[in-house]
DNA sequence: TTATAAATGCACTTCCGTTGCATTGTATTT
DNA sequence: AAATACAATGCAACGGAAGTGCATTTATAA
């Protein structure tokens, strides 16, 4: 088990305390979060460097990006062992429509689509919307 | 067959120059399109007049909004026995990189997806990215 | 024709993502 | 240790797209 450290340093991402502590909270959270909840956990820093720090890590495939069909993008960890970077991550998103949180299913691994006769595929984005567990009660 | 002006009073929409016109563009285009496409398509409108529209289209099943993954709402017209008010439009869209547009497949269905324990899927958007038939050559 | 309501146009706002640039901090070299 | 070089952070501003309030025009109905 490698400490955080280790792992930016393993993705030449130099150790900061900011990014130490971006990175800890975007672990310990288990929905995808916005920007906004980024900014509202962390008063004192600043947008901007926020912002970056989220793209640095996206860059480095730290984290991944997803869009849920809010309009607002969210983040979050990337598994160990995830190849983001060089093919998609192939596993679905849920957005629920009641607590308008969106998690990722890691376990769900999308299914082969087929598309027409001409068309190349290179990426696939699934968003399954509905009611979470948490929210559904069952 | 059923003429536009047809189909708009059968939604209860009334029938206006800027509507049928807004309807024909939508109607020739083989793409979704976005807002500023339609904006382009017609300068003299308002921009509120062409976004109010294409709501009161999208509120009664006449278009359908797309989110490719652009960041860029778009739309396209519905088929005809198109449910998209009661249950989702379960065709899926690709998205070109080349050539940055987006269609409609509506002739390939989304196929069933699991959703874990406690989930309830009611709606969901499938986004394939690549290289579509025109760009490919294939 | 008049009254009523909807459609359109104009101005403005908000929200999110993004960038330029100055400043601070860190690491390396001399 | 001091000087240097470069990256990280903070501040301010910008831009695009979606959305809203309100006045005006246009269509429908009485
Ligand atoms: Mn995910
Ligand atoms: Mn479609
Ligand atoms: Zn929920
Ligand atoms: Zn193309």
């Amino acid at each position: 088990m490698q400490t955080i450290e280790q792992l930016l340093e393993s993705k030449n991402i130099r150790v900061t305390a900011m990014r130490l502590l971006i990175y800890k909270f975007l672990a310990e959270k288990q929905v995808a979060v916005t920007l906004s909840d980024i900014e509202n956990a962390f008063d004192k820093a600043d947008r901007t460097t926020l912002y970056r720090t989220v793209k640095t890590f996206e860059e480095s495939t730290i984290v991944h990006q997803i869009d849920d069909g809010t309009g607002i993008t969210k983040y979050a960890l990337c598994e160990k062992g995830c190849n983001c970077d060089i093919e998609t991550d192939l596993h679905l998103h849920f957005h629920c429509n009641n607590c308008n949180e969106t998690v990722c299913l890691t376990e769900h691994k999308i299914p082969q689509i087929k598309v027409p006769n001409g068309f190349i595929s290179e990426d696939i984005n699934l968003v399954v919307k509905g009611v979470c567990d948490k929210c559904s009660g069952l």
